[in-house]
DNA sequence: CAGTCATTCAATGTATTGATTGATTAATTG
DNA sequence: CAATTAATCAATCAATACATTGAATGACTG
């Protein structure tokens, strides 16, 4: 748009789209068309972004080649774009988590413990699940646990979790999980669990993992799309 | 910095890393300082940027943990931080690709057959290159082509190319090559090259792998640092 | 075909960002 | 220690981006 002439018009098309990445609403509003297509009035209140303007976030993603829209009656559906933006968000990603471990390391030692954020696997999971050791925990929202969630978990959004530790038991293994590998909200809730002396882990999977991989047929509580 | 309670800070922090990446000054600047430390004068002359417009960006991207700095003498040296930066800017360049290629694909021809762009391998370059058919072209600018190149390129950057056709004979298959696999500008050269009708090619192994991998021995005219 | 629901548009005010200029600091040289 | 070179800072202005409001469109419903 300006110094063309300096170097090569792809640059200015990639920081076009870095700059389309460089809100976090539309990182929220994409976070959440990549679970799946979504109209725009569930998309604010899964967002808490007022409506009209995460409509026109979710212009600025789609004139960006981000999003693509289909009309379902009266609503609009927002879906990913095909193309490797999961690939961006990803690296983007780990490219911040980079830089906040490298912060912690330097200003904390309570989060920087090598296990505090540590994963459990599906099969410890399940057989600790089966020996009574542990509490699932979910932290999304409450919508999305209505959707589906893993047997046995119980939800507590991770923003009320603070007001809500009484109902964990004390004696018992946490293992929190969200959506998936790239989900934050359960590492969030660890920082808040460990912070309050509880012994807690993390489930990386998430449920878009586990609902893959049927691994037992106890029955999913999975209702609807 | 606004609606924090909405999600997770991480997206903020996501935001203002993108962010960072959405201009193309610093994208450019980031591309030179990938290649090896410099001195803000030096990117200022690569990047054609104003003195005082660089030093801004590069506090930036300092600030943003994307590069770092340390003085030698009176210059003040600028290179890539540690983590997953080359990861989000690749992923960024191939994600503008993909949708440079779907309008490419809707509204031209000449660029979306299938081999225009296409790559010449290292062995057939040098096998060619020993029978005189091909011409090898670094569009690089002029300083980068004096700190090193291909034994027996010739240098047009890409920004001349236009007014120097006459130098390339018409009856050689032109090879051009830039700085590496994520380097556009003999892309770019090559776009040019074929609507004027010449044979070209695109050596996609670029400087870096050729260097990598010294495959003859025929003396490389790389002078220093 | 009037009413309503979902979404977008248009307009406004404010805040942020970027480029430019000239002044300033830091390290080196004579 | 004055002069020079390299980089940054500070101040300004123009351009963009964002949130909010209220109006307008588009599609279904009775």
């Amino acid at each position: 748009m300006k110094n063309a002439d300096v170097h090569h018009p792809i640059f200015d098309e990639i920081a076009d789209l870095a700059r389309t990445l460089g809100h976090a609403h539309r990182l929220v509003l994409l976070r959440h068309i990549a679970d799946g297509e979504l109209a725009v009035e569930q998309l604010t209140q899964l967002s808490g972004i007022a409506l009209a303007n995460t409509s026109q976030h979710l212009q600025q993603l789609k004139r960006a080649g981000l999003v693509q829209t289909r009309r379902d009656g009266k609503r609009v559906l927002y879906r990913l774009a095909d193309g490797p933006i999961e690939n961006v968000l990803g690296a983007l990603r780990s490219l911040a988590n980079h830089r906040r471990e490298q912060i912690r390391e330097l200003i904390d030692d309570t989060m920087s413990r090598p296990d505090s954020l540590e994963s459990i696997s599906r099969e410890e999971l399940v057989r600790r699940m089966r020996d009574d050791e542990i509490v699932l925990l979910d932290v999304r929202p409450r919508e999305e646990y209505a959707a589906g969630h893993l047997p046995g978990a119980i939800n507590i959004p991770v923003g009320e979790l603070e007001e809500r530790l009484a109902e964990l038991p004390r004696e018992k293994v946490i293992v929190a999980y969200c959506r998936g590998v790239q989900c934050v909200l359960s590492a969030d809730a660890l920082a808040i669990l460990r912070a309050r002396g509880w012994d807690s882990r993390r489930f990386e999977g998430g449920l878009p993992e586990w609902l893959n991989s049927s691994l037992d047929d106890d029955g999913m509580n999975y209702e609807s799309g």
